[in-house]
DNA sequence: CTGCAAGTTGAAGTTCACTTCAGCTCAAGC
DNA sequence: GCTTGAGCTGAAGTGAACTTCAACTTGCAG
């Protein structure tokens, strides 16, 4: 037993098979095929699933996840040496996130308790990532008594 | 100016128009009238938006915003004390999920590298909470020899 | 008092990440 | 050989969180 099926390979990443489908359609992971046409999978998807569900959890868009795993060699199976690079720069991110989530953290009852949760002083309400993509940012009018 | 129009808390906020319109259908936050049927938000409301910003940035769904918010008195303008306690409330969930994205960085570069990204001895790919979508949950199979 | 940016509505559209469905085929146990 | 569960496909549906649209009204500056 060296290949799985998708009900194995569904069953041990925790990940549907319908959504092992759907990833498949949008080429993030891969599967040969059985002479009546299932699929089975090379033991390596496994880590790749597994790459998916974690990078989620750090709130990467599968379109970003797609990219990541493309970068991995497509003749042979990762090494672990591959799969540090591709750790190595989401654990950049994930440090990024937690920053975020700690700077929030650090200032959530101080903002929200005092009353002071105005939008110019409190910087937790423009996030450091991509929410600045509306000109909402800060270009807060200034000022305004009492808030 | 002690009521806002929707442009001027949507360019204070950084919540477009059109979202501050959908979170008033959906309940999270309320606005006044003038004779001529145009939006008028009290001062109060920015703190609410806020607070709704924060929340998803910690990766609460609107839902559970929504009831946290119906959580605050509703006849009189929240006090500090309103605020500290519903901003409590959120600072453990945001110290559970800095939790898990803590643990998540300090296994990630070991686990993947190594190549004992397994579903089962990495406690990784089992979100503890339900914050990157609607995740299979825990119901992995145990034991697969080798992996 | 007029012009025009800003506001109003309900309905429909969008993106993401999947799931569900219908109608079929495959594969393994008895 | 037959049954039964697992798998296949393309298309359509789901839900969250908004955005866009069209057609219309308000309200403030000059």
């Amino acid at each position: 037993m060296e290949s799985l099926t998708i009900g194995e390979l569904a069953a041990r990443s925790g990940v549907a098979p319908s959504a092992l489908r759907f990833y498949e359609r949008e080429g993030l992971i891969h599967a040969s095929r059985t002479g009546g046409n299932q699929r089975r999978y090379d033991r390596a998807e496994l880590r790749r699933v597994a790459f998916i569900k974690i990078a989620q959890q750090v709130g990467v868009s599968l379109d970003e996840i797609r990219e990541a795993l493309a970068s991995l060699p497509e003749n042979r199976t990762p090494t672990k040496g591959d799969w540090s690079r591709l750790s190595a720069r989401w654990r950049h991110r994930l440090e990024e996130r937690i920053a975020v989530l700690e700077r929030l953290r650090d200032q959530l009852t101080g903002c929200i308790g005092c009353g002071c949760l105005s939008l110019q002083r409190c910087k937790l309400v423009n996030p450091s990532d991509r929410l600045a993509g509306r000109g909402a940012g800060p270009q807060m009018v200034l000022n305004p008594p009492g808030d």
